[in-house]
DNA sequence: CAGATGCTGTTGCATTTCCCACAGAATTGT
DNA sequence: ACAATTCTGTGGGAAATGCAACAGCATCTG
């Protein structure tokens, strides 16, 4: 995964910080971090500490999208909400954040100095490795089965680790969540594929063997 | 929409186009416009025509994961393929395309030009808008029933378009295979939701009563 | 105009999936 | 070490979904 300051050396990071005016903010838990707009104008990176960002719609319902964790980068780049819904980051736990101004980003500045465009080249390879998690997990819920979608999921996490045995990031109970089915469906379909050998399964460790 | 070269004037248009060294180039219908790899390489625009984006997985079998229009952006920033994928951009009808060299575009030009922060912006806020395009359809494939499915999608419709009566943009039956489910359950599903006086739908005109 | 093609609407039937409920295993907290 | 909680694995019965097939309309084409 890239990370935002990636290929930028310390130099370059202390001139980038001049160069944009960070600004580093803790918060406590339950605090709010930011909200997210419509337009682009905010980009914050988790430096420590874990937060979430809330979706809450017109009946003023909560729904959590997402997570935070040490390193990553947050904004309306990465999620920019519905127009009418409002949509906060908060913190879990004591956090440490750091801003960036989008216009100085953005507007190249008068040195034209080299970690600036790795800074803007992270940003966008960021956004696109965002966009292609979205592309794989629509993939998975676009299948129609149980079946079909553990395959697709199972397949996408052997591309990944590169080995045809792994284990469950989550619990199985998660996994079900995740895929958007019913737990006893999705354990009952676990049981039919291991009997019928298109599969071993114990617990969370999983050998596909298709 | 956000345009690629939104808020640009001619004479921003002409700088860019030295700055950047804009190339633009025709195409057959049936022809390669371009592979995409896995790391960001290129930016092109439709400027002319229809083409369609197609990934082939290890077997050779072929899926299309997009469709590009007159003014549509492509490129690995928007498109990024799996590791071990090819992905290619092929033309539909004859068509006209302007590509952009990546490493122009984030290399702030010496000029430190207006125009050129802008394109930056822009490109940013089409990769924002292609996000929430796919978050809000994993939003309507993450729903259980073909009922709920249905409304998240018509919910959807409803907010862009600002009236609660809105005209399918696509067959029934297309939209049947956009939502990933049965066509003649979603007849029933419609048939039902109707009877239950939850909408008015008359082919593709639907009005969403709750 | 006639024929072909594609979209819409409907139905019976088989299958899958969901819901609910339960019990043992594993994990966590005290 | 024990209690509490969560996770895993299973099953029956209800409900939803998918499949296949057909007929009426609309649209396109020569």
């Amino acid at each position: 995964m890239t990370h935002l300051f990636a290929g930028i050396d310390d130099a370059g990071l202390k001139r980038l910080a001049q160069c944009m005016k960070m600004k580093i903010t803790r918060f406590q838990p339950g605090e709010e971090i930011a909200t997210l707009d419509i337009t682009i104008e905010k980009i914050g990176i988790m430096l420590s500490g874990n937060a979430h960002i809330e979706v809450s719609d017109e009946d003023g319902i909560c729904t959590r999208v997402g997570s935070l964790a040490e390193g990553d980068v947050f904004g309306e780049l990465f999620f920019l909400p519905h127009e009418d819904r409002l949509c906060v980051v908060q913190a879990d736990t004591d956090c440490q954040v750091m801003f960036l101004d989008w216009r100085h980003v953005i507007r190249p500045c008068p040195h034209s100095c080299d970690p600036h465009a790795r800074l803007i080249a992270n940003l966008f390879q960021l956004a696109a490795e965002k966009n292609r998690q979205l592309s794989m997990y629509t993939d998975i819920l676009s299948q129609r089965s149980v079946r079909a979608k553990l395959i697709t999921y199972l397949e996408g996490l052997i591309r990944e680790t590169g080995s045809r045995t792994v284990t469950l990031p989550m619990s199985l109970a998660a996994l079900s969540e995740y895929l958007c089915v019913d737990r006893s469906a999705m354990m009952r379909e676990l049981k039919n594929m291991r009997e019928q050998g298109i599969l071993d399964a114990d617990r969370r460790v999983i050998t596909l063997k298709v």
